[in-house]
DNA sequence: TGGGTCATGTAACCGGTTACATGATTTT
DNA sequence: AAAATCATGTAACCGGTTACATGACCCA
């Protein structure tokens, strides 16, 4: 059993989690776990959960079994040296930046070239972008994730919101005059 | 002059945007103008930034010239062709995912095996982490994205200030006595 | 029993990260 | 003129993404 590990990432413990969360799964099991915990702001590919998964295991934190019959799939279960470390790792002060990768903020930033009607309809967009992850993640995320990721997405529509109406009226609004020169 | 590209990316954009707002620059000023437009919840390391604007150069969207003297640096204006793809990403709808990844949710969705003190703690943790990134953008970041990014970050603060209050209500509580029995 | 979706995996590529390294400027 | 920091680059590695592919199960 290997016990010194080539440095964990995020998404090992995010599999460790769902594991001592949900109890022995297999690798579509994992997806759909973290599906519901971490939900579509942080999603892991089906692809990289097999990978990691079979990483933890070499590592020692999962053990990997093979179904005998049918399928023959894996399934994984915590050990007992992965839920020390999930523990060591939820106890640790986190040091790692926070990623808000939103292409939103993006064009914000350098949108300065565009005229109000198209920031209008920029704002609209995400507006409407924002709010159908709302009503996805409130039909599919559950748990305390869920309650931290719903304050932000309802932040964020708040935000194109006020954003949307700002550009509304700036499109209502006459275009300054000429100030007319002093007689 | 290629005009075909190898797809671009997000952190494309956000090369031709700054390229757009501050004119010619060099990898080094490209990397101060993005730390004030995007900030540091979207990082782009110097490394990728140097990759990342001969990658455009050669695919015709930014002109590279180098110094003839002194440090010899080497210096980026966005062309005709650069600014018109800008403008084309900029008016189209934005279909990437948004990527949220903080630890502090990843924490959050698997802390159910801790006590409520060593939540009251984690919460304390995150809730110094983000003030902390609120004074540093605050201090740093100027224009439309820094009011988009302070949203959010307002919203984290909130979430975790709330948090931590109520632990510390679990936590002054007295633990649920044992029901006496009845005699 | 055939079509669709669920479930499971493999493989190649590449953007991004990390680490190394050094020259130019400024400060003391 | 030494130290510190600013500025500039290179290079290797690897996690993560994308694309490919196939077998099992369900339902009409």
């Amino acid at each position: 059993m290997r016990t010194s590990s080539p440095r964990l990432t995020n998404t090992s413990y995010a599999l460790l989690g769902a594991i001592a969360q949900a109890g022995p799964c297999s690798p579509y099991d994992l997806k759909r776990v973290l599906a519901r915990s971490i939900g579509p702001l942080w999603e892991v590919p089906h692809s990289q959960i097999y990978d990691e998964a079979a990483r933890l295991a070499r590592a020692g934190l999962l053990l990997e079994q093979q179904e005998g019959t049918g399928r023959r799939r894996l399934n994984y279960t915590i050990t007992e040296e992965g839920r020390r470390e999930l523990l060591r790792w939820l106890r640790m002060p986190s040091r790692d930046r926070v990623d808000f990768r939103d292409v939103g903020l993006l064009k914000l930033a350098f949108a300065a070239e565009l005229q109000p009607a198209e920031l209008r309809h920029v704002a609209g967009d995400h507006l409407e972008a924002w709010t159908v992850l709302r009503d996805d993640l409130t039909a599919t995320m559950h748990g305390p994730g869920a309650a931290y990721v719903l304050t932000m997405v309802e932040a964020a529509i708040r935000f194109w919101a006020s954003m949307r109406e700002e550009f509304n009226e700036a499109a209502l609004e006459p275009l300054p005059e000429a100030i007319p020169a002093p007689v």
